[in-house]
DNA sequence: CTGAAATGCCAAAGCGCTTTGAGATTGAAT
DNA sequence: ATTCAATCTCAAAGCGCTTTGGCATTTCAG
């Protein structure tokens, strides 16, 4: 059934059948109501292409992933994101249209987007230092969020970010407050500009409480289970191993406890945990008493505001670009205790 | 610059054009050249809406996941299922579009999708027993395919699963073969049809080696690492506790290693592991000796076989519907071994 | 050299909508 | 009665592409 049909068939113009089901002023109520009835009844809906043609919108919204290569977008936490971002595309009106590729591909195809003018605006999922990206979208004009910012131009663009460093601060304040003095830092890969502040937050930590900056003890990697238990492993059964373990996600997290608790040492005790936690559905970290000392930020919350951010945007072109910096909360859980005298000792040997 | 500028630029028709660069017979090679030149210099991409609407066809195949309620979609394992399938998406130069809509809107979601001819095709996701969706799809004449089966028409429709049923019976037969006879199993979600192969797989093994089926042991819920934390601690806890887990994901059986790890018991000794593995790449269960044993089956290869079987279906619309049965692969890890003998004294006591 | 078959190109007709600009109808005001 | 504004409806013009059906022009066999 398409319009032309219906219009026959309700013996009106399409102008006017499109006017009634549009909900424009110019038509009386009672058209509206038959030819709302009539589209009900033949389950009509008018067609997206032609309607996308018609309006020089696509009412849609990319989402481009890199998969195989130095930055591996397909995580869990990109998975949280996107369920909270497409909650709120729904609700709008909005198709999310993603794709994956390999990051070689990555600039072309950016570009590409914008020629077909295939989407009415893009997230931009992990941002890097000095990303290209940026500039090529502002470049071709098409509207876009960041998910996290990268320093240069940032008050131009619309972005929403966890306050990273301020985050890795305090956690490593609290860890040094409770004793520790070798803390080991399993970030992110070192091209994300999260993982750089992340560790401005640490390495700030470090320094206004004069304890000394070990960069044998930091690490920039994929954050997967494998990498927290590998890390950990070594590291523990190194010399002058490290009391704590500051992680960039929970799967880290969890491989770093894989690691301890397989060398027979006790989380809490022998060694501390802490990581940032995205809230990930899957692996939630809550509980009476959470099962790690995390700060903690929804990804998924995340999503659906940054959403809301772009699609605003893209309906209100004039507005000026918003940023939002949110906290992330300190919880306490189960995963970290003061250090453990032998370490504190060796330090002061 | 669209076609009509490029082809005046050019001193030729939009047809001639439009032909050239879509690599029609009728254009001299020279002309080609010529057309293809001052397109690549102007970055010239026909619009994908005035294609699509020109040529019926979307280009892009549909996604659509629930959240919040019985069935939340967004998970781990679907990031990489996307992941795969994005892969080949992009190659064959399909858009992939994805929708999040909550699970009471779901059929109406499937029903407007399809009256707006928005993708060419769908890819069904966790089909449940006696799933509506499935009709739904054929009865619109939509071209779908589906990610796991539901018995019925499974004929019709073209599908990939993993013989869940064996791998669960193999996975059983191996915990008996070490001694266990309590064996509590941590499925999914019962609606979803892949469940109750499972159950179906593990009452087989019981069954076939005289090993008593008691349904205490048995678990449905939503396969987070909580899930896999609670059921084990309370499990462990209770009188005739099991000697041996079998979990359907390996978040969930990453829950039930914590609550072993708690009381102080070890993995692989005290109380045995045995997880179906989607070869997460954040999760990756390998190295020399893997962390879990398990029934292994790639989800990330799951979805670019699939997709490919649903590009095939589009393009060739009469073939007849192909379907895919993957065996899992039994690795053995160091989650598992003989069952203590505690455990089995007490079953023969 | 002729007629038929290729070859190379084009004008115009869609695809199914939205939206513009205008016409018809009604009711109120003069 | 006449005019004017307000209300309702419509025909037609796009949106930017693909594709049909021709029309010239060239090529080649007879």
């Amino acid at each position: 059934m398409n319009l032309k049909e219906l219009s026959t068939k309700l013996g009106l113009s399409q102008t006017t059948v499109s006017r009634a089901l549009n909900g424009y002023p110019e038509v009386r109520e009672e058209t509206r109501l038959k030819v709302q009835q009539m589209a009900d009844k033949y389950n009509y809906r008018p067609s997206s292409q032609a309607r996308r043609l018609a309006m020089g919108r696509t009412m849609s919204i990319g989402h481009v992933l890199t998969v195989s290569g130095a930055n591996e977008m397909v995580n869990p936490v990109f998975a949280d994101f996107i369920a909270g971002a497409g909650e709120v595309y729904s609700k709008s009106g909005y198709d999310m249209v993603l794709s994956v590729v390999n990051d070689a591909e990555e600039e072309t195809h950016y570009r590409e987007i914008a020629a077909k003018k295939s989407v009415d605006g893009i997230i931009v999922h992990g941002p890097r230092s000095m990303d290209p990206r940026i500039d090529l979208l502002r470049s071709v004009g098409l509207p876009f969020a960041v998910h996290g910012r990268t320093p240069g131009s940032e008050a131009d663009y619309t972005w929403l970010d966890v306050n990273n460093k301020r985050a890795f601060q305090r956690a490593t304040d609290f860890l040094i407050d409770l004793g520790h003095h070798r803390i080991a830092l399993l970030n992110g890969l070192s091209s994300l500009n999260f993982a750089l502040r992340r560790r401005q937050g640490y390495m700030d930590a470090l320094t206004s409480r004069g304890v000394e900056y070990d960069d044998t003890l930091v690490f920039f990697e994929e954050m997967t289970e494998h990498y927290g238990y590998r890390i950990a492993s070594e590291q523990l059964a190194a010399e002058n191993a490290p009391t704590a373990f500051l992680t960039s996600s929970i799967l880290v997290a969890m491989g770093v406890r894989r690691a301890v608790q397989e060398l027979g040492l006790v989380v809490g005790k022998d060694v501390s945990i802490l990581t940032h936690d995205d809230d990930l559905s899957y692996m939630q970290n809550t509980g009476e008493v959470p099962m790690f000392t995390a700060t903690r930020s929804s990804v998924r919350d995340a999503g659906r505001k940054l959403a809301e951010l772009l699609i605003h945007n893209i309906e209100n072109p004039s507005d000026v670009p918003s940023h939002v910096l949110w906290e992330a909360q300190l919880v306490v859980g189960a995963s970290t205790g003061p250090a453990p005298l032998r370490a504190a000792q060796s330090d002061y040997a």
